[in-house]
Parts: structure tokens; sequence; C-alpha cells
DNA sequence: TAAACCGGTTTCATTATTTGAAACTTGGTT
DNA sequence: AACCAAGTTTCAAATAATGAAACCGGTTTA
């Protein structure tokens, strides 16, 4: 019991993908091998099959490596069959005109926020520009509520993992700043983040519950300090 | 020496990931082994440990699998990170907005073509094609265009693998008339879509390459019959 | 009520794959 | 020519994957 990957070859494989997709930029091998714990032929081998499959990149010009095309692949069908995103995307474009705001749809990941689609105000849609990104989940509207709708134990595991970074003057610092906050939201059925990330920025939030009370993702509302509180949704 | 699949466990790994994004649908691990090549608990533990590794979802509630939100950020970094989308991304909106028509970004991807992004003109209807998607090579713009600064031997592989499926009466239904069509192209550099793929739809494409001369991917403005010609590009 | 059934899960001896130290190749420097 | 760094291959030992069979819990059938 212990690590969160190591499921074997498929793991120790996808762990190499984490890392080239980590770098945000194309990497050679040997810089890969610098940060790896795999051996040399390990780590080779793994970027041979990775690349065989597509999953990641090979340029020849360069000799580097980045993440691959077959990744854009699955990831369309992830977004069209996730429970979320097909069905929330309507409610999305009709709630971003109605209040002209940005709109976010996010999803939790691994104790992070995954934001899985968004609504610019003025522009139309850029596709993976904006989602697949991770942002914090204890100073984000969505991150907030969606850990204030998640069962006690999962709850707890989740804030653990939390790094309580002080973002503005306004960030939770501390796991019972935010337990405290999440009875609040609980009660209201909704929450806020008031500059807790971004100084200047605010947004109104909501959780996306199944029919069995689980939650499934949140939606949010982001604003500047020009306006603030929007309690009309749904 | 033969199938493309099998580089090991990962690629088997990968076949399983594939097989679920191709049912479109959240699938029951029972759906699964009936079309798998897999026994029973080899393709269990694929799934265990895939959804470990969140490639793959479980929803409990109907006890189903989908495609995980791991792939929607790993897309993201691949997005990000390749070679082209964020180079062109600027380049799109310009042209889109310039032409005031649909415009895609494509790349080639194991013969078939895949949208890497796409903006929409204004207000118009969402015609079904987002990042992501993949479409035929032979009859679509952009992917006779990739196909005609393709060296030599690749060509043929690609051609090889075609289908020829007659779409419209437009459609080029053999690899000769594709060959021919790939000449043309060659000479004037870009290339038509004259309805070959849908009825009513007409496409000019053009190559990016590389300095070396390599194809990178293509982009092209898509148009209904109302416009026709328009060799107003770049 | 039992018996068969079905989807999903676990066991465990066998088999095939992964592993990594070391050696080698390639191309660029001193 | 000797050197060096990055990338690639070898091969025996260590490890992980494999799948026939058995198991479980729930539902349907006799």
């Amino acid at each position: 019991m212990g690590r969160v990957t190591g499921d074997g070859t498929v793991g120790k494989a996808l762990e190499v993908l984490d890392q080239v997709a980590a770098f945000g930029r194309p990497v050679r091998f040997s810089e890969l091998l610098a940060e790896s714990s795999f051996p040399k032929p390990t780590l080779y081998r793994f970027v041979q099959t990775l690349t065989n499959q597509q999953m990641l990149a090979y340029d020849p010009d360069r000799q580097t490596y980045s993440p691959g095309v077959r990744l854009v692949r699955l990831a369309h069908a992830a977004w069209e069959q996730s429970t979320l995103a097909p069905v929330a995307r309507p409610h999305i474009d009709a709630l971003s005109k109605a209040v002209g705001e940005t709109v976010h749809l996010a999803q939790l990941d691994n104790a992070q926020v995954l934001y899985i689609d968004k609504r610019n105000a003025g522009q139309p849609v850029e596709m993976y520009s904006q989602a697949g990104k991770v942002g914090p989940a204890y100073c984000t509207g969505v991150g907030k509520v969606m850990l204030a709708f998640l069962d006690e134990s999962s709850v707890e595991s989740v804030i653990e993992q939390q790094s309580f970074h002080v973002f503005t003057e306004h960030t939770l610092d501390s796991a019972d700043a935010l337990r405290a906050e999440l009875g609040d939201i609980r009660q209201n059925g909704y929450g806020f983040d008031r500059e807790e990330h971004e100084p200047g920025i605010i947004c109104v939030a909501m959780p996306i519950l199944s029919e069995a009370g689980r939650v499934l993702g949140a939606l949010s509302v982001t604003s500047t300090t020009g306006r603030t509180n929007l309690a009309g949704l749904e």
C-alpha cells in the first residue's frame, strides 16, 4: 500500500507520459533521463513504445518528444462521452449568453480542479486551449463547491492534499478555514470565490449533483470586482 | 512482424482504451469482453489498471466505463506543445475573421485526418467537427493536400489504407483517381474538396510545411455551394 | 426451495515480458 | 587520434502478465 502510481508496466509508462506532458515543451531523451527514476534502457523503451503508439510524438528535426496526437483523439472521445460535458454544453451556452460573463465547467480530478469547458463572454469557443487546464481546489469557487458536497471521507483525503499556497490576501490558508467555509457552502447550496485565487477576480459557483447525490462537477460564473453578488442562477 | 498495435503490455492496454473510446458511449465490462480478443481476467485487469490511472472513468451507478479525465488533461498538454496548433491559432483567428467562413486546422494521423482546431464563422450552425475528431483522408480538402506533399513511400502506404467509400457522387472512388488528383494539387500548391465528402459542402485547403519541406498539417476554408473558388489565401 | 445462470472477481502455477548493468555505436570536440 | 556525450543494443536474471478454473452474490427459472 502506498503510492498512487504503480500498477505494473502500464502505470510506469503513463508516469513517463505525464513527465513529458509536465515539461510543457518538447523535450530531449537525456532531459527526461536526468529527472527520471528509471534507468536508461528502461526509460528508452518506454519512450519508444509510447512513440510507436502515438501517445508521444517524436520530432526528428529537433530530436525531441512531446505528447502525441492520439491523446487529442482520445480526449475528444472522453469529452463526448463524459457524463457532464455534452449534457451541460447547451446550458453553458445559454448561461453565458444570459449573464454576459465567463462561464466555467469543472470536475474534480485527483484533489485538483480540472476545467472541462469554458465559454468566454465575448469570443467563441477555444477547445483544448482552456479545457484540460487544472487549478487548485481550495481557493476556487468550483473547487470549494465540489468539496462541500463530497462525502465525508473523500473530503478529508482531498483536504490533506491541498497546498494552501497563499495567492492573495483573501486566500484561505488552512484546512480549518476551508472546513468552515465548506459548512457555509453546504447550507447555501452555492459558494463564492472572493478574490482568493487572483486579485480582482470573483465568482459564484454551484455544484452539479447526480440523482443519487454524488458530485459530478461544478459550474461557475466569473466576474471582476466591478460587479458583486450574483445569486440568480439555474 | 505484422500488426501496428502490440508493443508489449502497454500496447495491449492502449488497445483496450481505444476500444472503450470507439464505443462512443459508456460501456459495460461484459460488452467489452464480447468484442475483445483478451480472455476475461486479462481484460478485467487492464480495465482496472486504466481506471486506477484515470485513463478510464467508472460510473458506479450505471456500472459502466468511459474514457477518463486524465486524457483531457494530457490532451491539453498535447495541444499546447504541438508544433502546429498554438502557432497557427492567431492565424486561424485572423483568417476566419477575414473570410467569414469556417476554418479547420488538421494533421495526418494514421492515414486519417485529425482535426486539431476549428473556428466557426460568427454565428452559424455548429457543423459537427470539433478538435479531436477524425475523418477520411481521400475525400477531404485537408486530407488530399497533406497526401500531395508527403514523401512518395509514405503516400503509397497511406493510400493502401483508404476505404474509398463513396459519400457523394463526386467522391474519388479509386487509388488511381486519387493519385491523379494529388498530381494536380502538387502543381497548384493547394487543393479543393468539391462536395466529395458532404453534398453542398466545398472547401479550399493548403498544406503547412516545415522548413525542411515535411508536411506538418493543413488548413482549410469551408463553404457551401453558394460561393465557389477561393484562391485568395495565405 | 432449489437449481441453473450471469456478470463480475479472485487464485495460482505457468509462461512471457520487463529489467538494467554493461557494452557498443554514432556524431561531434579537443 | 583520442575523447566525450547522447542514444542504442545485448542478454541473463528478476519480475510481471497470463488465463483456466474456481468463486461470489444476485437474479431468473424450474
